[in-house]
DNA sequence: CTTTGGCACTCCTGGCATCGGAGTGCTAGT
DNA sequence: ACTAGCACTCCGATGCCAGGAGTGCCAAAG
């Protein structure tokens, strides 16, 4: 909050002049908004109105003699404060619906077509962080020979497989050891939290029984990595459509962002708090906190298995972007998606 | 073959033009040549020289008074007959060798890794296809629980996991009736050949043990996604490096390689034939068979796993590619990967 | 018969000046 | 407080010109 606010009619320029961009991506003259869109006051006001906005922070203008486009300050107060939020028409909402309900029953593939989906509705590009497991339960875990002295071992939690991670032993093991362990590992920790399945329990076990210490780490790697590390790994789909935005004909811009999103590391962290907020999210140009991505807006919702959110559904495209019908998009997308992966469940 | 084929001295010119327009991305001009390569001849030989190239379809000028660039037969002369095969160095194959052993043990992830790998080593775009599984053999099914009408079908190749199926049940079923199916199962499978796992002998088991016929469906879904359909994923990475090339400045061209990138279809059908031939593969130009990629080029080399090629490690970047070099970091990438994964199974 | 120096010709490229138009800021008048 | 009008600024498109790179061809030389 720094002035006491916009009056009136000074919101009302805001919120056209970010429409208006948004739509035709030229800087908005004093003109256009009078005529386009019936104010009731001559060019000249809105001039003068426009003069005392970019003096506020809210617009800038790319050179003297052109019109005004809206500064990141501007699209803020948009966003939080002057744009109608939408909601998705009926025919949108059964299409997601009816696109995920076909898709895949594997989880990654889920994700997969669920990011592509996105990319495709928005026309920007899309990303999708995997489910983090960590509130998951713990359902299964086996231990599969593959060879003499190799093996596998999986983890199946209430999403599905969790994670595999092979193993190689120092000495042989029998298949069926293997098999007793999974069982007596089964017995103690099936439907626990996944959080709860502790590496001292895992060593009892494979003591009790006799076994390597090598087994141990192997049961204990699975489960760590179903346990999804602090950045889980995120699907990305769309990139192309940036390329029709008239912001993206230089190809430099879009060099860096095919690098942050083949990184995955920042754009884990563009929308890790979203994650913890569980609510949407929308970060503006230079608040995505760099200044490569200064002139781009990412959109997050989190979407949910059971109680908590897991993942974040995220567009990103250019700062001129249609804010209140992404955000429509992502959550409608989110919806269905936590509906989905609620039904692979339940049943 | 058109003509008797070049004589000597042609050969080594289109050679040199082909070398130079790599190195430069410029038209390469007859005083260039003689400059830069000693030829013992005059530049003006060299016009004669080059314009018999064009007549023969080798090279093409741009306009009337640039220099040549090869066409595609001129490349695929090159790449067949002149250029003189690479080898790595030392230093890059022991990278290669570290940077795949210190690599994530899941076979996605590996992947995945390799073709990070590929695509920074090349400064390209590479593209992986998913080991097939057909010739792997079949090592475990397990059925898991998660609710009462609700559970997972995980198959085991030799490669680790295979493929993994949820399924709904319409009645409920005990956990100890997926316990025994899945044993017998098992039984009756283990070490076959992945393709000699019939839906029949499946259907016989289910029914043997009284159970409902949606298991086998469950089953033969997990099997037959195991089996990995015509058209495996492709991993795919390095797109940005492209935009280094002064070929992509315009964004055009690099749009509808990512569409392609992110539809896989067109890049498998690329790669298939390398994949059933076993060895190395260059297509250059219109020989991928689009016009959107005409002015791009393909790499392939297979990997294997055991005895067969498994997939293929591709680099796909501008025409005007290092073609040598290129071959020689794609084979040792394979080789590595190739290992990597035998090592995995035998140990 | 092949090679080569020389020369005229073509075509691209970059720089420069020009011009029109779009938009603003300001002032003066309502 | 609003607005009509006007001078001013700046961008972008256009056209033109000069410079240069490179070729093709010819005629002379080996």
């Amino acid at each position: 909050m720094k002035s006491p606010d916009l009056d009136q009619r000074k919101a009302y320029i805001l919120a056209t002049v970010v429409y208006e961009y948004v739509a035709t991506a030229e800087p908005v003259a004093s003109q256009t908004l009078t005529q386009k869109y019936n104010l009731g006051i001559s060019s000249a006001t809105v001039r003068n109105e426009m003069a005392e906005l970019e003096a506020g922070g809210y617009l800038v203008q790319p050179h003297t003699s052109a019109g005004r486009i809206p500064s990141d300050a501007g699209y803020r107060t948009y966003v939080d404060q002057l744009m109608e939020p939408e909601t998705l028409t009926v025919a949108d909402r059964t299409r997601i619906r009816e696109e995920l309900r076909d898709a895949s029953r594997e989880l990654d593939d889920l994700i997969d077509q669920t990011t592509r989906l996105l990319g495709r509705l928005s026309n920007n590009l899309a990303f999708v962080t995997k489910p983090q497991a960590e509130t998951q339960v713990f359902k299964h875990v086996q231990l599969i020979s593959l060879a003499p002295r190799t093996g596998v071992a999986i983890v199946v939690t209430s999403l599905g497989v969790g994670a595999q991670s092979l193993f190689e032993l120092t000495s042989d093991v029998a298949p069926d050891d293997l098999t007793r362990l999974s069982s007596a590992l089964n017995a103690r920790f099936a439907n626990r939290k996944l959080r709860d399945v502790g590496e001292a329990e895992i060593a009892a076990i494979v003591a009790e029984l006799n076994l390597t210490d090598e087994l141990r780490g192997a049961v204990a790697a699975a489960v760590q990595s179903a346990r999804s590390n602090e950045t889980p790994a995120i699907a990305a789909a769309g990139a192309q459509n940036l390329l029709d935005q008239p912001e993206f004909h230089d190809a430099r811009k879009l060099q860096s962002i095919l690098r942050i999103v083949e990184e995955q590391r920042t754009l884990y962290d563009i929308v890790a708090d979203a994650m913890t907020s569980e609510n949407p999210s929308v970060k503006i140009g230079h608040e995505l906190g760099s200044e490569e991505l200064a002139d781009l807006s990412v959109v997050t919702v989190p979407y949910r298995f059971g109680p908590h959110a897991v993942g974040m559904l995220s567009i990103l495209g250019p700062r001129r972007m249609p804010y209140a019908r992404l955000l429509a998009l992502a959550s409608g997308t989110a919806e269905s998606l936590s509906q989905r992966l609620a039904d692979a469940e339940l049943s």
